[in-house]
DNA sequence: TTCTGTGCAAAGGATTTGCATAGAC
DNA sequence: GTCTATGCAAATCCTTTGCACAGAA
């Protein structure tokens, strides 16, 4: 006998409408400021702070304007959501996605402050075995390895070869 | 024929001798609060923020007060001259004992807050393979693994445990 | 005596909060 | 209509700075 076709239940494809369900299971709001910052976040899969993705919102006035304590408020709330992870870097916070991105660490750039994403599996047992020495439960870590990128080094010897070659 | 004995080439021997050295050769002065601090954080290798410094020094008024200002300028110091390296951790710049002390790593609980030195030689070696593959030249890194320490997962279960006894 | 280092008060930058109102449900 | 979320302004937290004076060298 052969069997019905499966129901159509309704899958959320996009960030926009899963984050929607998420506020509908919470009870939250689906505001114009939460799917202004989600739709953002979900299209630069950059690393930001909070003063760099207000200057690239809409300003005050303008269509699509949010304003700075919300900005805040948002990004902790999307942290706590899972949505977005952060990284502290010499005193400001930086935030980067988090849902449904492979966890990751960086390599940081002293020279021009670029962050490099890196994934290592080693890394994370070498983690997993450090901790388990000490009993420790972990829940999570970060990694940033500092130094100078590629690029900044080859300016850097580019610079030296002319010093050189004004001998 | 017998050698001379060796000329007494004098060594400093304490952290506050080679520290006045340290002054000394780069025409700075030994000043009281830099003795103080330098004092203080040789016989204390906890991890230290400026304002837990400021609370377990001497107060406004008091012999031996330094003022909270100077505590940050020697701090940053400190750590210019390799006394001091620092831990970025949730917002606040946490200070420990570099100058002779082994590189290590952190374990960071999140419930009490405590933060658990480690070393590891195969963590430098991965790190170092890491930055190769990207040819990104590692100047240090910083890993802070978080999760709750083997204390507080005690406390925690000896909680669940009378909860059942109350049952 | 000279010039660095300090204390003080004030400024700064990032983030948080209290409160009245807008707006989602 | 109800109650959460927002914008605004003010507050807060941590850190830095300008300046006049103290005190090492």
């Amino acid at each position: 006998m052969p069997s019905e076709p499966l129901a159509r239940i309704p899958v959320a494809s996009t960030p926009s409408q899963r984050f929607e369900e998420y506020l509908q299971s919470r009870g939250m709001r689906n505001t114009k400021p939460r799917r202004i910052l989600v739709e953002y976040i979900f299209n630069s899969h950059d690393h930001f702070d909070a003063d760099e993705l207000l200057d690239r919102l809409p300003r005050k006035g303008t269509q699509g304007y949010v304003s700075r304590s919300t900005v805040y408020r948002l990004l902790a709330e999307f942290v706590e959501a899972g949505l977005l992870r952060t990284i502290e870097l010499e005193g400001r916070t930086v935030y980067e996605l988090d849902y449904g991105y492979p966890q990751h660490d960086h390599l940081y750039c002293n020279s021009c402050e670029k962050l490099i994403e890196f994934q290592s599996d080693h890394l994370l047992e070498l983690r997993n075995a450090l901790a388990q020495k000490a009993n420790f439960q972990v829940s999570g870590h970060q990694l940033i390895i500092s130094g100078e990128c590629e690029d900044c080094q080859k300016i850097k010897r580019k610079r030296i070869r002319r010093k050189v070659d004004l001998i």
